[in-house]
DNA sequence: TTCAGGATTGCATGCGCATGCAAAAGTCGC
DNA sequence: GCGACTTTTGCATGCGCATGCAATCCTGAA
């Protein structure tokens, strides 16, 4: 039934064109020197025949495969879901592909990942994900371009493209100041994660440069019930904070919920939560969550950029990108009297 | 800086480790026949040279890539989101990788996901989307197993998993009724939806055998702003329906919105809404939706078992699965008063 | 010690395509 | 109509690995 026969190859459509096998790849081959007669004829004849080039076979003998390897983690947040996504439509539209690995929560990107590189992808993204030090070290002997999405990483020739995690932090903190906020609370991300310590160490510097703190501080290591256990501890002690700064939006969702669910508190009037990320759910009215934005399509497009100036030059070195973002105004939490503007239809603070 | 000197080979390892290649390429092939100390001697070269295998050539030598090709779209939906992260999983147990492509919104799955089979993937897996004829059978001629998740086909030799949609739909109806609800409204995927037809059909079905009906249908297309614009209509009109039954989550999270926000609802009172899926989200207290469950763990395993039976087996069938599915119960619908059993912390209708 | 039979090993070749090189064909100017 | 080029074509080879076959080695029994 599955009858497996084997797929015609170039000699098969070179025979039936009554050319040679080189010919054949040529006219596969974009600017291969083909007469325009001859092309026809063998396009027509592999049409006839149902022949598509084995990719396989090509990459083994160009050493370039077309494949980006990506690595990805907390593919239940969205907006991790919304990055692959956005990654996955761009090399698509430039012939790629993407050989993905989505890790289950914990996992490293460990060995898994490095099985990749037998496939000779062209580059590795990480999202979310920190590579070893022998996988950075594979990929630079190997000449394949290492870039993380949303990390930072102590290694040299790693690429890192993030949000403005240091700005994210200091908006946030004087919007919620502005906002008449006393109390303060922070939930991260897991220790190891810079970005989230980054954010974290932005708020709380501005906050105490507008003489306010301290922060409650608690990890909610990017996942769904851990930011709910944080929220719970931060709610359920005495004097609690009235604004709650999360590292994640997923996180701020987990947070709403507690203190809606749990404590009974009211969005933007007893509680007010800030995320990052602007999700696509945050715009929407179950969370109507106020944000530091940090567009997927933005950070995918940087992504893609560095591949194809690795691609270009052969020795591109490392870059460090960050995209922009801003303060987004929902109803989450309490907003000031001033600085909110509204562009293209978003409710932007900018003071 | 990035010396892309060429990476070692079988032949290197063999020079290194004084034999021929083939002893090499043995010792790497689980079940090769290499004496002991030789494969001893060619594992401590390989170490010492950094040896990988080159997947890519072995694929081109055994016709077997050990990939999967997987065509996703409506990532942003988490259902999708969570059974790629199920099957990835899946699959790298058992080191076989995933090609992905993640189709943009209306996109079918057209000439990008052809050019997969120039990778001569070992199957391909589909999620929302429906092959074209012409791929089906480029499959079936190169023999490649074709794998729907939570879609239909009329096509030949095509395997499918699905939800219990028909029981969905009577199970909900039933609750639905059992709960006193009159005014019924549905929600549906596209037109072409047999998945959304199974459970709109079966849920019409059952509630006329109820004497109920007739149902208010609109089309939400499986897309967030579809089914909000479909919640505005059937909402907006005069004797608005008291319930309303969303062929997935994902659009039950639209009308949950614009049910609260533009027409000021409160959710399991004044009007009740269920969804099809169960994804975690359906569980926060923002949404605490009632749904059918549909797992995407279970959706997962069935696609592996197929195509294992594949490999196995040369010419394995397409088969059909369904996967079980049970009515969660939440807030977000009028509670009946009997039927609600507690089993391992979930809330389950069960009359 | 000798020999059969099994375990190892190496040789040679092929997987399908790309590409340098040389031969063949076509083009142009005079 | 001829030489100097420019295109087009085919030949031969290689990419890195797997594998059938034959050669070699080793084991134990006679």
């Amino acid at each position: 039934m599955t009858a497996r026969n084997p797929p015609p190859t170039e000699a098969d459509v070179a025979e039936l064109a009554g050319v040679s096998q080189s010919a054949v790849s040529r006219a596969f081959t974009p600017g291969g020197s083909v007469a325009a007669e001859t092309r026809r004829k063998i396009l027509g004849a592999a049409r006839r025949l149902g022949y598509h080039p084995n990719l396989i076979a090509r990459s083994l003998s160009t050493k370039r495969s077309n494949i980006v390897g990506l690595a990805a983690r907390n593919l239940e947040n969205p907006f991790y879901a919304q990055v692959v996504k956005e990654l996955s439509e761009r090399l698509s539209a430039s012939g790629r592909h993407i050989l993905l690995f989505a890790a289950s929560s914990d996992e490293s990107a460990g060995p898994a990942v490095e099985t990749f590189l037998s496939y000779q992808i062209d580059a590795l993204i990480l999202t979310a994900t920190s590579p070893s030090k022998a996988l950075v070290q594979h990929c630079r002997k190997a000449g394949v371009p290492v870039i993380l999405i949303n990390r930072d990483t102590a290694l040299a020739g790693v690429s890192t493209i993030r949000g403005e995690n240091r700005r994210a932090g200091e908006v946030v903190a004087a919007y919620l100041v502005a906002g008449g906020h006393e109390r303060f609370a922070f939930i991260g991300g897991p220790e190891v994660s810079t970005v989230s310590r980054e954010r974290q160490a932005a708020f709380e510097a501005e906050l105490a440069r507008q003489g306010k703190g301290p922060v409650a501080t608690r990890l909610g290591n990017y996942t769904f019930e851990g930011a709910a256990a944080a929220t719970r501890a931060l709610l359920g002690q005495a004097n609690r904070p009235d604004a709650i700064f999360c590292a994640s939006d997923y996180m701020a969702f987990a947070a709403l919920d507690v203190a809606r669910r749990e404590f009974g508190l009211k969005l933007g009037a007893g509680l007010s939560v800030v995320g990052v990320d602007d999700v696509a759910e945050a715009g929407h009215a179950a969370y109507d969550l106020t944000t530091f934005s940090q567009p997927p399509g933005a950070l995918a497009d940087a992504a893609i950029e560095i591949i194809d100036a690795h691609m270009a030059g052969a020795g591109a070195p490392a870059q460090r990108r960050e995209v922009h973002g801003e303060l987004i105004v929902r109803g989450s939490a309490r907003v000031p009297a001033q600085g909110v503007v509204t562009i293209g239809g978003r409710r932007i603070w900018a003071p």
